[in-house]
DNA sequence: CGCGCGATTGAGTAATTTCAAATCTAGTGG
DNA sequence: CCACTAGATTTGAAATTACTCAATCGCGCG
């Protein structure tokens, strides 16, 4: 759990007794790829911490086309966080790309650790604030920049997705067809 | 501030003496339609929260053309919080639509809040939590939607936009040129 | 009443999608 | 080590959709 440590310690500075009691509600599982966390309509218990590996959060729509959410790399959190919040079924399916593994916490244990120990919601506010952050720079991605600019930006940004993630899946990602994705990479290199 | 304890009290009770702390460190503004609480490049200080009006906060692209972020209509808040957490300049413009209100706190002022009111950093975190949703949803919408459905759920949600801000400004946040909003919308009704 | 801003409409152009087929690649079993 | 296969990627061509630019329309405000 030392990574789990580490991910906490970059915002709140932990003893070991804090940090055996918070990583106390945390429990491991390894996932293969293309493995399921959740399917559209499971229940949502969880929050889940990447370790190692990678998850895609997704949909399909009625035309059987997938919209990718987000890829959940290392040191990433992920769920279906609206499912989470509202106790309603999973909308989403979260799949492994890669072999995975993670470490997860039940949202209710999740919110008596905040309620219990101040720095530990000093820690979620701050990563919920990152969050908002790094989605609100996505839509305004998705706003101002075409594919291949964003598909650019992405690569330069998360250079190892480009290893695990197959690129249907990050034109899926980007809101692009696959075929427009390829033609426009092949486009802009030679 | 009664509209602000409200707020406040939708998550977490407060006593007399609570809100008072609270409320010492907002102050209150109003903004003219088509006036800036912040333009590109500015140092952003503040967080606010829309009583009464719309803000706008948008960017303008190489080739002038503008691109909304996001609406805070009453209720709501906005700032850059980017530039806000990263102490950079201001890179959006944030305008009020309307006549607007607003009560607005220094960031640090937030920070030594939620760092001495558990209670506070609570509100603050439930509030991130929600926001991260939203951001999600509307990026999934992004995604699987063309832009008259999004155009349409919009003004299910939100209907009062629709008395506050001009459909252009409305093709700007759906990422759609003004055209070709005002012919869908026309399609659809005809 | 006229001005200016916003909304609509039209026509031509550019970009993206769709569908189909061909090519490439990694992993499997012989 | 090679052949085979399933999945992934690329390419082509037609059809759709959105964009740009320009002109027109409508309406509220001074």
């Amino acid at each position: 759990m030392q990574v789990l440590r580490d991910h906490f310690e970059k915002i709140i500075p932990l003893s070991d007794a804090e940090f055996a009691y918070i990583s106390s509600f945390f429990k491991q599982r390894k996932v293969m790829k293309k493995q399921f966390l959740l399917q559209e309509g499971d229940p949502v218990m969880h929050e889940y911490f990447v370790v190692k590996g990678c998850l895609k959060a997704y949909v399909v729509d009625s035309a059987d086309k997938v919209h990718i959410l987000s890829f959940a790399l290392a040191d990433w959190w992920t769920s279906d966080y609206q499912a989470l919040y509202t106790h309603t079924p999973s909308s989403i399916f979260l799949e492994a790309v890669a072999p995975t593994e993670v470490y997860y916490i039940a949202q209710e244990d999740k919110e008596r650790l905040c309620a219990e120990m101040h720095k530990v919601e000093h820690f979620w506010r701050k990563k919920n604030a990152m969050g908002y952050v790094g989605l609100q720079r996505r839509i305004l991605s998705m706003l101002t920049h075409n594919a291949k600019d964003r598909y650019e930006q992405l690569l330069q940004q998360y250079p190892s997705l480009f290893q695990v993630v197959p690129k249907q899946d990050l034109a899926a990602f980007l809101g692009v067809s696959r075929e427009t994705l390829s033609r426009l990479y092949s486009k802009k290199s030679g």
